[in-house]
RNA sequence: GGGCGAGUGGCGGAAUGGCAGACGCGGUGGACUCAAAAUCCACUUAUCGUGAGAUAGUGGGGGUUCAAGUCCCCCCUCGCCUACCA
């Protein structure tokens, strides 16, 4: 055994072995309970950033330490590897995106090797692997199939420099995600995935993942954005139509004194036609059409809107009501038409005021005084009160009126309980080159046609030229051009590919069987290992990814492959790493690489001390002190390990007896089971491996001062010894090999069960106890562990420096925390 | 505007309602050394005190409790998400 901790050297030994012997592959005949831990698998930018180290090695750690514990671990890799940068790339050097792709995996295929995660490296998959989208094209054709795909023309968020269409979800504030160009709106016809269809299971099903954050849950609530209230029809004065608007506040119907519709509904050309507002109407729509989506729909901007000539009738009250357009009404959401109340809505209120429309009350605020109540309202009053100005509903809760009202509504035809949401179908269409082709046909003859299955994949051609502003697979003729698969007349292909949120949508069902040819996966093995047991990964996929996978999972469920309802059992979300308070980037300059930091210290450092400084869920403050820190404890577990190596060797296979110990090797012996119950509870209940890193250092320190002590017990030092090698496992799997190895030990170290504390071991014989005069700490004692409550009290009254506080004053209660605290209450 | 977090030493961070500051970094002192580095040991919230110790102390203000960083109410600051959703 070298004297020197030479982690380069121990690293790549086992990490060679580990990988020849694929040790980390998981069975799934394995007899053993399963458990699966996923990370969010990385798309391949080329290197691997700190972000990622965290990610892994969090779930590494779970990995490992489920598998001393037992379980047959799925804990696999691969890469989400279409998208745009491939593309970007391809323009500026010339190379295709699969080259440029497939370098970017071997690179960090090795760079992940080198941090020692135990991945079984059998199932790695990449989404631009033939035989990965395949599936994912069978995935759009299934849903396709059972009506939960449609193609149609809608104004789209567009991003002119990607030259493509984005998700909403992908446009943040105002700009495009990846390239940050303003994004403008545009006609297209486009594929859909009809999310909406699920979206009330969706929300519904978030009470099922307790193993979820709340934010996360919060956030995908707040998208779904479910409300309840009712669609009501106001005739158009002097025509047959009607004009639909929803209200969530219908009990505030006697209130309206406009409607106003979006810029862009239909109807408002239809109305104006004609007449002398036509051409300010125009002149406004085109005006907001102007505007991007920041400036629209900031809150900041002044509402301005222009009435347009005409009016309807309130369904309810009969009133003439004028109709208005403006900027903050909303085409997309309910039904691009919103009833003004003035009275009762922030909006509204300050619309009125600006145009000088009529602010109707219709509930009496409770807290307002009576002599105020004749006089004109200062804001809007949104809040419960009592209807007035509402006919026969005056008097009633307005809770109460809003449900009258409703059904007087639906019982005279005008108006329609209806359940509303903010989700909008999921648009999959990109005009790009580097994803999974839509596999679609258009047939003169037969129309719209899918692929059959048997005959995918349909391949990304690689007769494609590649140049700024077009989706290069349109200059593929031999990929357009193709035979209807039923008239096998003349036909040209979907040149379409679809949203890179596809491909990982899915990913986890395909590591459950990813060599299979037949299928995207065996009924077995997807019932075998799913759900994910633990799945971890960044708060920034939140909505996104987590939303489009429980979706494609109910699918597939409803659909019947799967008998899952959620994919992802319990969700951990990591923290960034910052450094100087800002999160590491490339674009500030902050960014310490993986692979330096590797070779200066090692990977066990990298991960110990990645670990070590936050809690997971938190931020992580990069120090560069901190390392060299978890470098020394490293080279201090190394010289324990040298100095105890004859000793340890000796009885390393041995069973251990404990008997006749003294004080300072029970003691000794205690620290060691508590730190094992510590790491315990640490990594297997609360995720909290900072803790856990430092209830090993204790242990090290412990023994450190331990064996300094005349006449140390072999027994006890062996084992505390084995039990910071096991416990280190995990954490600095390299070093704990090499240790357990040199030590004597037989077989790898991580196929070790995992260390169980012996409740016997921490028992006390003595114990300390705190001492309290009205709640302050004044003194402690120690005391026999099975001391009564009497005797104790009875102890603590007379002894040490409590009578000093006490004197003087009655006692007039005693409180005792058996074995921790006794604390007087005195008066006088 | 709304939602969710978080405010604890010089710093990162610990504390099932029961000794605030574990562990690590930094700092101070000592040992080893010709010397330095490395290593090992000790100390390290502030104020007062030679000392034993005392007092204050977890963003601010109230409250519940024998006991509050932790529970409840109000307020302040910072961070993230979201935003005219009718």
């Amino acid at each position: 055994m070298q004297e020197k901790y030479n982690f380069s050297e121990i690293e790549h030994k086992w990490q060679e072995k580990w990988l020849a012997e694929n040790i980390d592959r998981a069975d799934t005949s394995s007899a053993k309970p399963k458990f699966y831990a996923l990370a969010m698998f990385p798309y391949p930018s080329g290197n691997l950033h700190m972000g990622h180290v965290r990610n892994y090695s969090i779930v590494d750690v779970i990995a490992r330490y489920k598998r001393m514990q037992g379980f047959e671990v799925l804990h696999p890799i691969g890469w989400d590897a279409f998208g745009l940068p491939a593309e970007n790339a391809a323009i500026k050097n010339q190379t295709p995106p699969v080259d440029w792709t497939w370098r970017n995996i071997a690179n960090m295929r090795r760079q992940l090797q080198e941090i020692g995660i135990s991945y079984d490296w059998e199932r790695e998959i990449a989404t631009c692997h033939p035989e990965y989208y395949r599936w994912t094209q069978w995935l759009f054709l299934e849903f396709y199939k059972h009506g939960l795909v449609y193609k149609k023309k809608a104004a789209v968020n567009w991003c002119p420099s990607c030259a493509t269409v984005l998700a909403n979800e992908q446009v943040v504030d105002g700009v495009c995600e990846r390239c940050e160009t303003t994004v403008t709106k545009k006609d297209l016809e486009q594929w859909f995935f009809k999310i909406t269809d699920y979206a009330d299971i969706l929300l519904e099903d978030l009470d099922k993942l307790p193993g979820w954050p709340e934010k996360v849950k919060s956030m995908q609530r707040n998208w779904i954005g479910r409300s309840e209230g009712v669609e009501a029809s106001f005739p158009l004065e002097g025509q047959a139509e009607n004009l639909t608007v929803y209200t969530t506040r219908f009990d505030t119907i006697y209130g309206v004194s406009y409607v106003v519709l979006a810029p862009e509904h239909p109807l408002v050309r239809e109305l104006v036609k004609g007449t002398e507002y036509e051409q300010d109407v125009l002149a406004f729509t085109e005006k907001m059409k102007g505007l991007n989506e920041i400036t629209r729909t900031s809150t900041e901007i002044e509402k301005e809107g222009l009435f347009i000539g005409k009016y309807c009738l309130n369904p309810m009250s009969g009133e003439r009501v004028p109709i208005w357009i403006a900027n903050y009404v909303l085409l997309e959401y309910g039904t691009g038409a919103v009833m003004g109340v003035p009275a009762h809505d922030d909006r509204d209120f300050e619309f009125a005021l600006k145009y000088g429309l009529a602010i109707t009350p219709v509930i009496q605020d409770p807290a307002c005084p009576p002599e105020k109540k004749e006089q004109p309202l200062a804001a809007a009053y949104i809040d419960e009160g009592i209807m007035i100005n509402s006919r026969e509903f005056d008097g009633l809760p307005n809770e109460e009126a809003m449900e009258g009202m409703a059904d007087e509504a639906e019982r005279r035809g005008v108006g329609q309980r209806k359940v509303n949401f903010r989700l909008r179908d999921w648009l999959i269409s990109r005009q790009r080159y580097w994803g999974a082709p839509i596999p679609m046909i258009y047939c003169p003859k037969c129309g719209t046609v899918p692929v059959p299955a048997d005959q995918l994949p349909v391949l990304l051609p690689t007769d494609v030229i590649f140049k700024s502003g077009v989706n290069p697979i349109t200059t593929s003729e031999s990929f357009v051009k193709t035979r209807c698969p039923l008239c096998d007349g003349e036909a040209e292909r979907e040149t379409d590919t679809m949203d890179t949120f596809m491909c990982s949508s899915w990913y986890y069902l395909r590591y459950t069987d990813p060599r299979n040819q037949e299928a995207p996966f065996s009924e077995t093995a997807v019932d075998h290992w799913m759900n994910v047991d633990q799945y971890v990964g960044g708060v920034e996929h939140a909505i996104l990814h987590l939303l489009y996978s429980r979706f494609i999972t109910k699918g597939l469920r409803d659909f019947g492959y799967l008998k899952v309802d959620e994919p992802f059992e319990n969700l951990l979300t990591q923290g960034m790493v910052c450094m100087d308070g800002s999160k590491m980037s490339k674009s500030k300059g902050n960014v310490v690489s993986p692979e330096e930091i590797i070779e200066r210290f090692g990977a066990d450092t990298a991960r110990l001390f990645i670990l070590f400084a936050a809690p997971p869920e938190r931020d992580l403050e990069w120090s560069e002190q901190g390392v060299e820190g978890c470098y020394r404890f490293l080279n201090r577990v190394w010289r324990l390990a040298v100095q105890y190596r004859q000793l340890v060797q000796t009885g390393a296979a041995q069973e251990r007896l404990f008997k006749d110990l003294d004080n300072p090797a029970k003691e000794m012996r205690r620290q060691t089971h508590l730190s094992i119950q510590r790491v315990t509870t640490d990594i297997g209940l609360r995720f909290n491996f900072n803790t856990a890193i430092s209830a090993i250092m204790e242990l090290v320190n412990a023994l450190y001062l331990y064996k300094e002590q005349p006449g140390f017990t072999l027994e006890v030092t062996q084992e505390a010894m084995e039990t910071i090698i096991l416990l280190l496992a995990p954490f600095a799997p390299h070093m704990a090999e090499e240790l357990w190895s040199e030590l004597g030990y037989s077989g790898s170290v991580h196929t070790r069960p995992w260390p169980q504390a012996a409740q016997e071991a921490l028992i006390q014989d003595e114990k300390t106890i705190i001492l309290q005069v009205n709640g302050k700490v004044r003194d402690r004692i120690q005391v026999p562990a099975a001391i009564s409550n009497q005797d104790l009290e009875a102890k603590v009254i007379a002894l040490g420096k409590i009578p000093e506080w006490t004197q003087g004053k009655a006692i007039v209660k005693v409180v005792i925390v058996p074995g921790k605290l006794v604390n007087l209450v005195v008066k006088g």
